[in-house]
DNA sequence: AAACATATATAAGATATCCTATATTATGAT
DNA sequence: ATCATAATATAGGATATCTTATATATGTTT
């Protein structure tokens, strides 16, 4: 993790991939590194794929192979979570980001 | 925990107490009550006091007693956690946010 | 084809969060 | 004083995240 400061935030990396998916189809790595350049640390392999097999396993993304990548798409199911998942952090935190964005 | 669909945001229970405390300083069950009304649900004392125990000896917060109740305050450690992890947090997610709350 | 690089996958385990259930302490009411 | 209530505390455990280390598969280069 990155700050040690009391809360490690762990629990938002499913999150965060459903979210960036959400935007556009990618592959593992691709969304490894579009998650390290927000956090400032990229996110290991053995720490990305657990994470996407779990996705895939509650049907919120579907993976294609393509080569030897594995392109990942969001499903209906995983858009309904992003859209809940994404109103429970505003109404949690919002006011904290508005505060902290300024 | 409240949103079960794919990711579970756990690891910021610790990070919203602080962030509470550093707006006012507090007791337990007020804590408790600030987070129910934003996240929906109230954390249980079996919750809150493990991690508000957590946060004094890690001295991010004070104690003082008064009365039946703890009135808990944030130390500078705490204050300097708490732009950290903001800091963090908005780099990390600020954009799921500008968005999820237009 | 052989060697190398890239992308993905899995196993095993350390760590941390959060919960249930129970206990303790202090206040207020009768 | 006794009883009920409110606030805090702790023990023990279930669950999930994330990591290290290793393995597999595909593609590229020589």
């Amino acid at each position: 993790m990155q700050t040690r400061t009391g809360c490690d935030m762990r629990g938002m990396l499913s999150f965060q991939i459903l979210w960036l998916l959400s935007k556009e189809k990618m592959n593992g790595e691709k969304i490894a590194e579009e998650i390290g350049r927000r956090r400032g640390d990229k996110p290991k392999p053995g720490t990305i794929y657990p994470a996407l097999k779990e996705l895939k396993v509650s049907g919120l993304v579907t993976g294609k192979k393509d080569g030897r990548e594995v392109v990942y798409s969001i499903t209906g199911k995983g858009k309904a979570a992003v859209r809940e998942a994404t109103a429970y952090l505003c109404r949690s935190f919002g006011e904290i980001f508005t505060e902290g964005m300024k």
